[in-house]
DNA sequence: CTTGATCCTCCAGTCGCTGGAGAATGTACG
DNA sequence: CGTACATTCTCCAGCGACTGGAGGATCAAG
């Protein structure tokens, strides 16, 4: 019965210790028991917990969505439909993001091509970003 | 001589007149003239001012660069240097924040594409969760 | 027994806004 | 001139997802 302080499960899950006391009062990790002293003890279910929250992160999932996701991986015998949804919609977020950045990068590019490297006055930069007439795209 | 409410200026630049006194409270905006009760009062340049940092926002600058790039509009004369380096910055910025998200997204397009509508027990999506080996790439 | 690592709680800061409370004006209409 | 409504003022709290510091208690090793 290998209990882990906050110190062993941080290192175990990758995630700093001040992390896994703000995951616990935003309630995505139960609050474990404690010792005499009033230490967190934590056990192997929670590290897997943790890690599956550190990874959905990673992955870019919001906290409201690992919320849920955590909820459905505690009941195993429910249909993935809900799981699934969560996960497409994070994709779409996901490709929205793309295209807005595609289309900065585009604006982006194109004021630093166009600089000569002149004085502030001509500078193309500054230009664009005074007008956005000067845009290629009408919206951003 | 055409002074501006507070009001009219959120109007004729597009932002929101919260925005407008928290872009003077972090320096962005120089404080304006006041009226005898204590109204603010702008005028053209304050437009083409805000107009400039919510274009430069709209592009994704950060506030910090934004106030760097307006130091440099105020001074025609000097070199362009400093804007370019700050415009380069900002597209290496997003060209890498691009990456990361088309990484993710090959990353949740894989858990979405191989769910199979069954039992969360299965379901991929939760699978890759709890388990970065799934995942494809090493790194996110 | 002392030292240094680890842990506890509480609170403030990050970034770029956004909005509400409560009070003071400004403007328009009758 | 009064009244109603719109606009503005300042101050402060909240968003999301952490991060880190202060100040104090406790643990493990030598
Ligand atoms: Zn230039
Ligand atoms: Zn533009
Ligand atoms: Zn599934
Ligand atoms: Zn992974």
């Amino acid at each position: 019965m290998s209990t882990l302080t906050i110190g062993a499960l941080s290192t175990q899950a990758g995630v700093k210790i001040p992390t896994i006391r703000y995951y616990e009062s935003i309630g995505l990790l139960r609050p474990p028991s404690r010792t005499d002293s009033n230490r967190r003890t934590y056990d192997a279910a929670a590290v897997r917990r943790l890690r599956f929250i550190r990874h959905a992160r990673e992955l870019g999932f919001e906290v409201d969505a690992i919320r849920q996701l955590l909820t459905l991986a505690d009941d195993p015998g429910q249909p993935c439909e809900a799981a699934d949804a969560l996960a497409r919609a994070h994709l779409a977020d996901i490709e929205s993001k793309i295209r807005r950045l595609q289309a900065l990068r585009a604006e982006v590019r194109q004021m630093v091509d166009q600089c000569e490297q002149g004085e502030v006055r001509s500078c193309h930069v500054i230009e664009v970003l005074a007008d956005h007439a000067h845009c290629l795209h009408e919206h951003h």
